[in-house]
RNA sequence: GAGUCCGUAGCUCAGCGGUAGAGCGUUGCAUUCACAUUGCAAAUGUCGGAGGUUCAAAUCCUCCCGGGCUCACCA
């Protein structure tokens, strides 16, 4: 053996070898329980960020189940990433000088499908690089035809039990990037914004977009409000900047008296409040904005000018006709942005499907709450719950191409829609649905559409569903795991998981989250390329609680290299003292007539047997530690007896009274080590094993006793 | 505005009711006999602050201070 341990000379080929030898799959426990869980789909154009190296804790628990003789199946797939993947790609375009509206619907489609092909293969290689055992074979695609069917049949099942509905109400809406957003999908920010004291005849009020006020259809006050009490009910004179008109004074409940003035104007067409106002009284809808961010007819001479600009010049003509009382500049607002954009979100009244969440959502607050899924860390627990209670219902409309289209399909005659599961209607002339699903409703069903679309072992969905565990970032909680349950409960009748694992976030050195637009982004895969895949798996896990973030640490990966190092040198220490003691040829060293109850039969020196105790007390804990999810506890114990008690102590012990007996007991000792290591390291132990045991690998059925 | 997490050795973090811990760093000594080293030993903390509960609190409760993250249709 090499003075050293190199990774590089190892990591590649033990890789492969596993891969042929197939046993990531499942079948190679036949007899087994099933254990699964799910990968959570990388975007299928991204790449490896340390969100993805963290699910080495999944490659944890699906080793140690594997190599506990379960039927473990680690299933990957790809995610599309409907807005993610077309906004990157609408970069490119833009950089070649085209749009997207340069081309019909079929070919902006072909084209991001082209791209996001020649990408793929990329994330699914950076994921074999940390050494992940996921069943390669089973892997799927959110836009694989027999997921899309899936996804169809679950949206047209929605519908028939009246889950879904198609509405026309107001959606927060990009006009940069020309789609609408679901509440998750925004950014809040406050800035300072002037608060406009204006003159509506006999009355003022205080907004912030005196530029909506085209669309104003009311103005209403609070119904106790006295100062006002005598004009509601009727209509009042105005002067505005388009000349005179009449307005309806109105009383709603929402009104704050001690805001402004305590009367506001009602634009039911661009502003939250003001729709739900607009829907209690009636009022007329008078869409000012376009979607492509323009005024239109209502706004008169202002018609196409963009919000922003119509803003200053309504307000530039208010103040020259007076009547702008005052302005408040300072005034601090909060504003929601595009995610993706960062530019302001325009509430605009939009014709879109949306999902009826109230039953879906009582149910996932029951499966948790009824113990069926337990949540880990269990703080998380209260922000599913809060989340769900409030949940206001869930437009899955996306007016982009990239993803799964909508099968709604509307008659040309009548009007009428028709949902199918994703076939045209026969009988009369059709339009499909332009809109696509928003990316967390394919997603959403990810745990059973995967299970069930894998033709190649139809019984996967029966044997593995629910899944073990689903393990994932915390920041996906609300976005994809509550999505997940409800859909899961609704389609399949149970919950997709049993357990969900939530892990913390990898920041920079400073702590500082990893962006790119800070430029402090570190890219895994250099990381392994310096230090090793075995390295970096256990510094992520070390010293680092459940569910806590965490700062990237190149001191930890330091000592984690310089562990693996060490257990290396001890392999060599045996390897080298083997030709010594043992006469005669012995091939395979964990020979499996040589485990722990043998050993101690004929262990007879009195430090070989309170090793031996050590060594099964430290299993117990091992296998204890990760049953309850607690890796960190693991690998510091693990570190700590293999290093400190295993190799100062012990390996120095018997390095001066060595025999072919306590020689036997000392490999087999370490022998055990390397496979409670395994799940953290599988690299090093494999290879490590494998010299000591040709012909076998570490990962079957060895999970020490 | 609400929620949530964090504040423990120089740094990064474990510990979460019973005499303060790890890694890295620091300071000695030993060693090249498995270990581009390793081993042995040492130093370092009123566990953010103030109250309270308890025989006992870094650990539970309340408040405050500082930092992070998330959520939220007040014009």
């Amino acid at each position: 053996m090499e003075k050293t341990y190199n990774h590089k000379n190892v990591e590649g080929k033990i890789y492969e070898n596993w891969e042929k030898k197939g046993y990531f799959k499942p079948e190679i426990n036949p007899d087994g329980k099933p254990y699964c869980i799910i990968l959570p789909p990388p975007n299928a154009n991204g790449a490896l960020h340390f969100g993805h190296a963290m699910f080495t804790v999944e490659d944890i628990l699906i080793r140690y189940h594997r190599m506990k003789g379960f039927q473990a199946l680690w299933l990957p797939g790809a995610d599309h990433a409907g807005i993610e993947t077309q906004f990157v790609f609408e970069k490119k375009l833009k950089a070649e000088g085209k749009s997207r509206l340069d081309f019909d619907r079929e070919t902006l489609y072909g084209m991001i499908y082209k791209y996001v092909e020649e990408h793929r293969g990329g994330i699914e290689n950076q994921l074999k690089r940390l050494g992940f055992s996921l069943d390669w074979s089973r892997e799927k695609y959110t836009l694989d035809s027999d997921i899309v069917k899936l996804v169809h049949k679950t949206f047209k099942r929605m519908y028939d039990e009246g889950l879904v509905y198609r509405d026309f109400r107001l959606v927060n809406y990009c006009t940069f990037d020309g789609t609408s957003f679901s509440d998750l999908e925004l950014i809040h920010e406050e800035k300072e914004r002037p608060l406009y004291y204006i003159k509506y005849g006999p009355l003022t009020l205080a907004t912030t977009r005196p530029e909506t006020k085209f669309g104003d259809t009311a103005v209403a006050v609070h119904p106790t409000d006295l100062r006002y009490k005598k004009y509601v009910g009727k209509e009042i004179e105005i002067e505005t900047v388009l000349g005179k008109a009449k307005i309806k004074v109105i009383a709603d409940e929402s009104v704050d008296k001690n805001f402004g003035t305590g009367v506001v104007k009602i634009t039911p067409s661009h502003d939250f409040n003001d729709f739900e106002v607009g829907k209690r009284h009636n009022l007329e809808m008078k869409q000012v904005i376009g979607f492509d961010g323009k005024m239109n007819d209502y706004a008169g001479k202002f018609k196409g000018l963009y919000v922003k600009e119509a803003r200053r010049a309504v307000v530039e003509e208010m103040k020259k006709k007076g009547l702008i009382e005052k302005i408040d500049e300072k005034y601090i607002t909060r504003l929601s942005l595009c995610y993706k954009c960062k530019n302001v979100l325009e509430p605009l009244p939009l014709e879109q499907w949306f999902i009826k969440v109230k039953p879906l959502a009582e149910q996932a607050i029951k499966a948790v709450r009824d113990g069926k899924i337990k949540i880990t860390p269990s703080n998380f627990e209260n922000i599913y719950f809060q989340w769900l209670e409030n949940l206001r219902d869930w437009n899955i409309s996306r007016q982009i191409v990239w993803g799964i289209r909508i099968p709604a399909w509307k008659s040309k005659k009548t009007g009428k829609w028709v949902i199918t599961e994703g076939e045209e209607p026969k009988g009369q002339e059709w339009e499909q649905d332009t809109d696509t699903f928003d990316t967390w409703f394919s997603s959403g069903q990810w745990p059973f559409v995967t299970l069930m679309s894998n033709s190649s072992s139809k019984s996967d969905f029966e044997k593995f569903y629910p899944t073990s565990v689903m393990e994932t970032g915390y920041d996906l909680l609300r976005a994809w795991v509550s999505r997940m349950v409800m859909l899961g409960l609704f389609i399949t009748g149970d919950v997709p998981f049993k357990h969900v694992l939530f892990h913390g976030l990898v920041n920079d050195p400073y702590g500082k989250k990893m962006s790119k637009s800070k430029g402090n982004v570190v890219n895994p895969l250099e990381l392994i390329d310096k230090y090793g895949a075995d390295s970096v798996r256990f510094a992520l896990v070390y010293g680092n609680a459940t569910g806590n973030d965490q700062s990237l640490s190149y001191q930890k990966l330091e000592a984690a290299r310089k562990f693996a190092n060490k257990l290396w040198n001890m392999a060599r220490f045996i390897e080298m003292k083997r030709k010594d003691v043992i006469l005669n040829e012995v091939k395979d060293l964990d020979s499996s007539a040589t485990p722990q109850n043998d050993i101690l039969e004929i262990a007879q020196h009195k430090n070989d047997i309170v090793m031996i105790k050590k060594t099964k007390q430290l299993t117990s804990e091992i296998t204890n530690h990760l049953d309850s999810y607690s890796f960190n506890y693991a690998a510091e114990k693990l570190y700590e007896f293999t290093w400190h008690e295993f190799a100062d102590k012990y390996i120095e012990d018997v390095k001066n009274r060595i025999d072919e007996d306590s020689y036997l007991i000392l490999t087999a000792l370490y022998l055990i080590l390397l496979k409670l290591l395994h799940p953290f390291m599988p690299f090093i132990t494999e290879e490590i094993y494998q010299r000591f045991s040709p012909e076998k690998s570490i990962m079957i059925k060895s999970w020490p006793e």
